[in-house]
Parts: structure tokens; sequence; C-alpha cells
DNA sequence: ATAGGTTATCGAAGCGCTTCGATACCGATT
DNA sequence: AATCGGTATCGAAGCGCTTCGATAACCTAT
């Protein structure tokens, strides 16, 4: 293992002369530089993470909390996940990833040791018990998700109360009266995650103003529970013609039994999703949705923890703004007879 | 921020006491362990994570390299890495995410810099360009995938040799002559990605060695897609009655236009897909299935490389054995006319 | 009582790096 | 010629931990 003193002593020079040369914070003359770069690539020489952490309390490192849930949106997840591995290390950062597994006590373990400088917290619910942890040890963190209460924290996260009130908006606006919301599965609205409940503010709240009716029910994924739920919601409200779903793993299933029951879409009924391109694109019927930009969180999130640890940077939520995009699944309501 | 030394001082102790009571390296009486253990306790202790390291020569950190293409079995990946990471957090270990993006070079990054203790690569093609560098800085290592070379290597995989020839056997013996094989994306097999050759090379041999006719497609997912590759298949060879698919992204769409063209599964086309359950749960049709021990592998791969990190444990390749699930989607063959 | 062997603890060195003065040299200003 | 402000470099201290001898205290066996 080359160290820093070998290269030193290969380009002649002391040791904290090399030391500048790797973070130019003084200045060197051209020719030692030099003299030093091609020490570095002669002898190989890469610096030692430890030693370096250790003298500037600063590990170069991101911790990444995901859920440990492989059963929601995780498609989704990993998208963000990946988005965020490959901007932090545009920033010259790598990631720690984390599952949810250690709960709150991570938190503690990464501020404690300095593992990390700063973290990224995934799937955050409405509250989250790892938040007060978070701000008594003032640790610097970007949230993915908005809790309930914001004071002193930074959040990221699509406005998916934008986002519900503008399906309904897409749908009332080509005269659907009634529509459904298939949602996601009851135990996400158990534990108050927060874009589910807020998306459901938005769908009512906007529903209510434009006059249309609303029915919202949970789905887990999967054909035999979208078969049950659709059942019910057509049993309850025979006349909807305009459906929206949250829940990846609902659409195709959704699709095929609308299919199967001689519903044509978009002729007969109208659906919306919630859920990134690749799926609206990718199923049966290309479909109307609002997408969940993934990517754009993912490296959102670190830019602003990035901005953070540079001192730069304050606390405040970044909601990004819904953008539906019409495809074929979406079009004016049947006539009522 | 706490240090050793305070937590000496508080418990009237050498700091090296303290680092022997923590690592358990020397015997400590009773008495002073407690006395320790309580002002670590009190104080709320943690030891730098920069500092063991530089100590130490060991970051108890284990890099994991995802691949960076977000196209291709996504919830196998994830799951993998999930499973990586809880196994590892078991041992004591971190897990650092690693985007292929960065390449070989990430390797030589990893090993040089002492950041990570040994690394873990998913998505290992034939004749990876990482392979070289990790035998010549011998990082320690485990392969999720398996090279075309593997001397010197430890390796996790599924044997997707054994599962190709598993899925042909397991239609053959109920009577069906012409298989189709609906396989990953042309760009999979152009980048000789082993799982994927390595189950082609189990389907021809056995279905070979059983004298049934075998036809294989690469297919792009979605809808579209597998709508033209259905459509050719079924014009090559229109007897075809039993079809295997190993791409998650077809699944569904290729139920569905079975189903839209009439043809019953499994009546009138026998189906065995090579996925994780939970797609051949969750679909439309409960699928007879070959599982991806996504879990088993990321296990796996992290006791094997703790194994070696502690000296114990040597190169080998694992190959985990394949179970075909029987469900609903395969019978008989039809009678030929 | 003394040598020999344990067991429990301490002190100091050192891991590889960053960073803060200090120093030496240079040309420009008075 | 003496002084000043830069610029380029060096040396040494120190980050928080591990680990290796050394030492002291205590048993046991002679």
């Amino acid at each position: 293992m080359v160290t820093l003193a070998e290269v030193a002593q290969h380009a002649g020079v002391s040791a904290s002369t090399v030391s500048y040369v790797l973070s130019g914070k003084r200045s060197i003359s051209a020719n030692t530089r030099q003299r030093v770069e091609r020490s570095i690539r002669e002898l190989g020489y890469h610096p030692n993470a430890g030693a370096r952490a250790l003298a500037s309390s600063k590990s170069n490192i991101i911790a990444l909390m995901v859920p440990l849930r492989t059963d929601m949106y995780v498609p989704v997840m990993m998208e963000i996940a990946i988005a965020v591995a490959t901007s932090a290390r545009a920033h010259g950062y790598d990631v720690l990833l984390l599952t949810g597994e250690e709960g709150p006590d991570a938190v503690r373990r990464v501020a404690g040791s300095g593992l990390a400088d700063g973290m990224i917290l995934m799937d955050v619910e409405l509250d989250d018990e790892r938040l007060p942890l978070l701000r008594e040890t003032d640790q610097p963190s970007v949230l993915i998700g908005l809790p309930a209460d914001t004071t002193g924290l930074t959040c990221v996260d699509l406005d998916f109360r934008a986002t519900g009130a503008l399906c309904v908006e897409h749908l009332a606006k080509q005269g659907h009266q009634d529509i459904a919301v298939i949602g996601e599965a009851p135990a996400v609205y158990e534990r108050h995650t927060g874009f589910a409940e807020r998306t459901l503010e938005g769908l009512r709240s906007r529903s209510r103003e434009l006059g249309v009716r609303l029915l919202h029910r949970p789905c887990e994924g999967g054909y035999d529970a979208m078969a049950v739920t659709l059942a019910r919601i057509l049993d309850e409200r025979p006349g909807t013609s305009g459906i929206i779903v949250q829940n990846e793993s609902a659409v195709e299933p959704l699709l095929a039994l609308l299919r199967q029951q001689g519903r044509a879409v978009p002729e007969d009924v109208s659906v919306v999703a919630i859920c990134p391109d690749q799926v609206a694109t990718q199923a049966s019927v290309r479909l109307t949705s609002v997408a969940i930009p993934a990517q754009e969180m993912g490296r959102h999130a670190v830019d602003h923890l990035v901005a953070k640890l540079d001192g730069r940077g304050s606390d405040e939520v970044v909601l990004i703004a819904p953008e539906l995009t019409v495809r074929g699944s979406t079009g004016p309501a049947p006539s009522r007879p």
C-alpha cells in the first residue's frame, strides 16, 4: 500500500506539499505540482480513506436509508437509490446503504461514529420516529418524502397533493362524474405514509371543488386483490367512468380485468395512473399518467445535502410540480343513458 | 463528540482498557468492564469510524457494485441488494453502494483507498472487465453471477444451466413437443451476460436430449415488443404448446396476449416462468416457475465474503440448485389433431 | 519464602493524513 | 539599502483509535 509519505519522497518534496497538491488548498508551483502528480501516477497512489476521515473529520460518504419493505413501489426506490449514488459520485461522495431494519438506531450510529457526513432518508412517514433523533443530533440530512412537521428539516418530494388534484381535474374536464381511486395497500395508509395521504387529500378536495363523486379503495397488488376491489367499486358505483390508480402492481391486473369484462379503455372507462413513466409506457395500454420523477428526486436530494455540507443551503421543502402526460387511456366520458 | 479518552477518564481507567473492553481482545475484570460500559452508555459514546479504520486497517465496510442499468430485472437486484445490506449488518459490516457507472475504476479506487474491506459484484458478464483488476489487486471479493473463467474467484449464482434443463424437462414430461423460449432483451445476450447464456445452454442441451423442438427469441419487455415476438413465434411454429419466459417484464404482456387470442393457459398453452416467486404468484395466472432466490444469493455472497475476510473460506463456485414450483400455468400438451 | 505463571491494567508508539504556523525566497516599493 | 507583501515550501502537531510490550498484583507450587 502506497502512502503519502512515499509519494513525497519519490517526488522529493514534503508530505504536506503532496497533501496541498491533492486538495488545492494552497498554491503550488506548476513545476512541483507536475512532479508530484507524476509520482502519484507512477506509484498508483490512492489516499487512505480512514486516515483522511480522521484528519479532516469528513468521510465523504452520504448514508442512504432505504425502506426494508420490498413490497412497495420497488422500481421507484431502486431508481432513486441509483440516482442518489450517481449524483453523489459526481460530487465526490460515496453512498452507504442502510436498510430501515435498524430503525432509528441507524441514525444514532451513523451520526455518532462519523461514518457518513450526512444522510438521506427515504420512505418518510408522517410521524416518523427517526425525525426527533435527526433534529437532536443535528445531523445534516435530507428527506425524500414529507413528514407532518417539517420545521428544521429539508425535504424533497413530488407534490402529491397537486398530483391528486391534477388527476381529478383531467378526468373532470372530460366529463367524468364518478371517479374511483385504486390506492396503495391498506398497510401503507395504516402506517400513515405521507405521499399516500397527501394524494388522497388532493383528490378529495379537488373533487369536492369540481363537484365530482370520488370513491377511494386501498388495494393490495396482484390480480386477485384487484378483482375483488374492482368488483366492489363497480357494485357500489355502477356509473364509474374514470379510474385513478396509485399502485404499480395493480395497474396491469386492472387493465386485464377491464378487458375481460368487455369494458374498453378509454371508450368506456378512462384510466389515469400515478407511476413511473416506464410503467405507463410498458403497460398493455399506453397510460395517461402523472410520472413519479425518481431520478429528479434523488438528484435534488443529493444536491441539497451537498449544499448543506458545504455550508451553503438551508432548510426548505422542495415540492416537485406534477406533470400529467396524456396517452391513450383517457378520453371523454361516455354519454349516460 | 465523545472520544475514547473521555470515556476512559470518566471510568477512571486508561484508554487502552476501554479499547479492550470494546474489542474483547484481552481479559478485563468484571468490575472494570461494568464501569466502562456504564460510562459508554452515560456519555453516549460511539467509536469514530475513521480512527478505527486507520488504526486497524479495517473499515468494516463491504462494497456492493450494482449494475447501472435499471432496465433489467430490477426487483431482483433490489432484493439482492437489501439482502446483502441486511446480512452484512448481521456480521457487523456496513454496505457501500457503487453503481456500475464508474466501471473498473471503482474496483481500483475501493481497493486502493481501503474504503471497503471487500466487495460483492453483481451482474457479472462472461468476460467481465473488472475481473483482471480483482485478481491483480487481490481484493477479497465475491461475484453474484458466473464469468467464463472462475479461477481464483468466488462466485454465487443460481444454477441457470440446470434451470433451463429443468424447465424443458417439466414441459417435455407433459408431452409438449414444441417449446418456445421468450428470453431477455437482445442487449442482454449481446453483452454476454452469463446467466442468460447459461440458461440457454441448459435449455438447448436438455431439449436435444429429450428430442423436443426449441425456439429461442430474445424480447424487450413490454406489451408491444411481446406482441411482435409472440406473433413471430406462432407464425414459425404454429404447433407451439409450451412457452418458457425468462423476462419479468414480458410475463404479464404474454399472458394478456394469449388470453386475447383465445389461447387458454394451461389448456392450450403451458407457461413456465423463470422469475422471483412474487412475480409468479401475483401474475394474472398463478405461474409454474423456477424461482430466482434473490435473498439466498445475497446472503450467501455476504457469508462467503465475511468468511474470506476472517481468513476462513476459500475460492469456490456455489451454484444454487433450481427448484421448480408447479402452479396453475402448466398441464398436459393438447392432443394434436 | 521464593520462583513461576496468570490475570488485569497502563503507557507509548504509530496508523496516514490534514493543517497551522514558520521560514525562505522573490521582486517591488520606498 | 532597507522594507514590505506575496508565493512556495517545510516541519510538527494532532485527529481517535489499536496494539504491543511492560508492569504490577495476585495465585499457586515448590
